[in-house]
DNA sequence: TCTGGGGTCCTAGGACCC
DNA sequence: TCTGGGGTCCTAGGACCC
């Protein structure tokens, strides 16, 4: 893959909570969270003035979604339990996840830099790549028109890294937020990459980022520092080289374009913990909901399953999975549900159970459930 | 204060076939 | 009759990302 490749990264700002903020305009400046339910939308008073839940008031199991800058400065992230947040920032407004809101925002961003750039890779709702190495001028001009056509089309800010592949990108445009612009030149790796965590890196993750630690390796140079025999030897062959690689700021990956679903999955925490014995009722009841909504979504998006698993989270948090592999495709809610029931049958169920899911996967298109394998009139003498 | 929900990809063992 | 290697499919778990 040549180097003379120029790749942007494209992330959106605080994306949720800016969302909320276009939402609520009232609300700039403020510390403010999302999570929680719909109980802690915003009320309305006769006035025309709204009430806002605090963080101090939830109650419950989930996590954040995301935080304004403003939150952020108590120490606050996405992914701290809430109730951890709330000791934190206990006046912190609370808002629901409206994911209707920002999937809206999310088109109109994704469709700005479309119209800079038509070859761009979707990374979840709020981050894209765009491949920009056809387009003319400098890259500080290209950044610049990806930010101003955003801002055009949302009022939202976003950060812009370019770099010589999707790697840097993607660590450049994480350099300056919110609103940065960061432009990578592959001579600039040792000055500005060298010294970075390397848990920046994507795909070292919290155990690699730990053993590389155990191992006295700190930032993305001191990988670099090591010969890849070593790696490989700590790491195994696949993910040592993939390291040796990465520090040096190779990566070859091109900006796919299209992809297509690989599984689809609904799953739910409770409020409390459930007993199969003892909340046999509602236990059925949310198995059946969950059968049912994998079964709209598969119908919505045109797909059938050959797979179908389960999901369970116990009280000690420990996970299991089982699924089966049908014969004939299936997207009917009745018959996702026997192959999900087969699969519940093979768990042992004595302790509480946390979260419940049900997953099909093996998917294919209605309509291309072509049998390349079905009248064989094969002779044989 | 325990730890959401939706995904992708990788590994590893066993079955089965050639 | 024994031995072996390669390929593919299936299942379970885990790391990681947004």
């Amino acid at each position: 893959m040549p180097d003379d490749r120029r790749i942007a990264h494209i992330d959106m700002d605080a994306f949720f909570a800016s969302c909320e903020l276009s939402q609520y305009p009232e609300l700039r400046g403020e510390a403010m969270v999302v999570a929680g339910r719909r109980s802690d939308a915003p009320r309305t008073n006769p006035d025309g003035t709204r009430e806002f839940s605090r963080l101090r008031d939830y109650k419950g199991r989930g996590v954040l979604t995301t935080a304004t800058y403003e939150a952020r400065a108590f120490g606050v992230h996405s992914g701290m339990p809430t109730m951890k947040a709330a000791r934190l920032a206990p006046n912190a407004v609370l808002l629901p996840v409206n994911f209707e809101l920002y999937r809206t925002y999310s088109r109109l961003f994704k469709d700005a830099v479309r119209s800079v750039s038509s070859t761009i890779q979707d990374v979840g709702i709020d981050e894209v790549y765009a491949d920009v190495s056809l387009l003319n001028g400098e890259s500080e001009e290209i950044a610049r028109q990806l930010k101003s056509a955003v801002f055009e089309a949302t009022q939202l800010t976003c950060s812009v890294g370019i770099a010589p592949n999707k790697l840097l990108a993607k660590l450049c445009s994480d350099m300056r937020k919110p609103d940065g612009v960061t432009i990578l030149r592959l001579e600039d790796l040792q000055s500005t990459i060298w010294p970075m965590a390397a848990s920046k890196i994507n795909g070292i993750g919290p155990k690699a980022g730990a053993k590389l630690g155990a191992l006295g390796i700190t930032t993305i140079g001191e990988i670099a520092a090591r010969d890849e025999h070593w790696l490989v030897e700590h790491f195994g062959s696949s993910y040592g080289s993939w390291l040796h690689r990465v520090s040096h700021g190779l990566d070859d990956r091109p900006v796919v374009t299209h992809s297509e679903p690989v599984s689809m999955s609904r799953e739910t925490t409770f409020e409390q913990d459930l007993h199969a014995v003892q909340h046999r009722q509602e236990l059925g009841a949310a198995f059946t909901r969950l059968c049912e909504q994998v079964a709209l979504d598969l119908q919505r998006k045109g797909y059938l399953a050959r797979k179908i698993g389960i999901k369970l989270r116990f009280n000690d948090f420990k996970t299991v999975t089982r699924d089966v592999t049908l014969a004939e495709p299936i997207a009917d809610a009745k018959a996702l549900r026997r192959a999900a029931t087969q699969c519940l049958k093979r768990v042992e169920l004595l302790k509480s159970i946390r979260l419940l899911g049900v997953k099909a996967g093996n998917l294919q298109r209605v309509g291309e459930v072509l049998d390349d394998k079905s009248p064989q009139f094969t002779l044989d003498f």
